[in-house]
DNA sequence: CGAACGCTTGAGAAGTATCAATACAAGTGG
DNA sequence: CCACTTGTATTGATACTTCTCAAGCGTTCG
């Protein structure tokens, strides 16, 4: 598993053309898109898009990161790992995600891309000024960060108090979410959803075969499943009536 | 256990005098602080100080918010209750911080006064429309949006990952942090730090009796502590060095 | 004094982790 | 093409942690 530093990240592809925040990617983006033209162009001198390979590892754990960076494309888990080895992910961050801290002080955490992820890298300092300077821009921070606030806490009540059989439903509709055709994609791994859940493998694996074998979901690959009884599925995750998942 | 929403509270209320931010309580504040003058007699028209009593409810699970409100003075637990009626504790909130949702959709959660407390409270839109007209304002309430982000995802992961005693020792330190002096105040009961720690009264009362048993606390009396090894206590919170809870 | 509340302690039950074995799929190299 | 390795998933037996239910204790307050 890569090591590399936000820093070293950028020294690694000093090649990628300077790419000006005119013909982001981000096009729901929660920055470029809502800053005037001048903050831009401010932003954007300092702004660098960088490419990651899966795996890659954007900060690690435990060093100070003297740089943030937007998600433009890709999705990247945020994850901690214990002193005794075991993993835990913080959350999914997809396009116009952020990422970084906003002080000085050692990020306790670790941002590792789960596939191809293009992000744009400022300088902790600049992007700092950039927001100062536009009030667009620090809002539009603002909302997305108080959303990520109130994802994470729901997500937090979910494994405080949730059993494992919740917490596998919860993600099973999560998944089930990201597309309408009946049959849906294990958009994680066993492993990735045992760590996103705070179980283990095999726990993950027990709750999806009782599923299975309740008829609440089958199973056509291994990799895919399908709702057979929505209704009993979001009564198991006990899901609230007027807020969704993610 | 007093049930009132933000509107509730509002007319509840109306003989406290309209008082301007010129004369706030919130000297270390987040937001009226670093607003220019007319930013600040723009939210100021709408802001209205209330003050609330020990158990009173700011925002009930389930109701969508119409107001956001700042703490000035006093904690706030902000908490949420399962279905089974099992409640969970999200974040404690002192002065500065920020209550209620961005958008219009319900909140999830409940902010009930666990002392008197004092809080700026506004109209959702009027608040939303004064941080996208100050800069200062929209980073001053971001930089303190990622850091709750960040202390609830480090809890997250204490929760996950954490064993019942590693979890009741990060809150002794935490309460330790509080003061200098030797001997420290339960800041919570043990019902509160089990609906925090995501445990049972029980299982806590147990924790802090090993804890106690091993000699690395003493317990005065029983609303009081005493760390007598602090290092082996850091040790089983797994604290991580280079940052501290809270 | 009795009631209410918060805390402690105990015994048994339930849920999840751990350890271990096996199965399956996708490469890889002979 | 087939053995072999590797990564991932399933399944089983057992141990351990925490919850649940229950009882008892100490303090405060009416």
């Amino acid at each position: 598993m890569t090591t590399e530093t936000l820093a070293a990240a950028q020294a690694q592809a000093p090649a990628t053309p300077r790419t000006g925040c005119d013909d982001c990617v981000l096009k729901v983006g929660t920055l470029c898109r809502r800053l005037d033209h001048d903050a831009r162009e401010a932003l954007h001198r300092y702004g660098r898009r960088r490419t990651l390979a899966k795996g890659q590892t954007i900060t690690w754990q435990g060093e100070p990161a003297s740089h943030v960076a937007n998600v433009l494309s890709g999705v990247v888990k945020l994850s901690a790992t214990t002193p005794d080895g075991r993993e835990q992910i913080l959350d999914i961050v997809g396009p116009g995600g952020f990422l970084g801290r906003i002080d000085d002080r050692a990020s306790a955490f670790s941002a590792i891309a789960l596939g191809p992820v293009e992000i744009c890298l400022f300088p902790r300092e600049s992007f700092l000024a950039a927001v100062e300077d536009s009030a667009e821009a620090g809002a539009a921070l603002l909302e997305r960060a108080l959303e990520d606030l109130d994802r994470t806490r729901r997500w937090l009540l979910m494994i405080a108090r949730g059993t494992a059989i919740e917490r596998v439903a919860t993600l099973l509709l999560a998944f089930a979410e990201r597309d309408t055709s009946p049959r849906h994609a294990f958009a994680l791994t066993r492993g990735q959803m045992a760590d996103l859940a705070g179980l283990t493998i095999e726990t993950v694996s027990r709750q999806i075969g009782r599923l299975k074998a309740s008829n609440i979901i089958a199973l056509p690959t291994r990799d895919s499943f399908e709702i057979r009884d929505a209704e009993t599925l979001r009564a198991i995750a006990g899901e609230q009536p007027g807020h969704r998942p993610h």
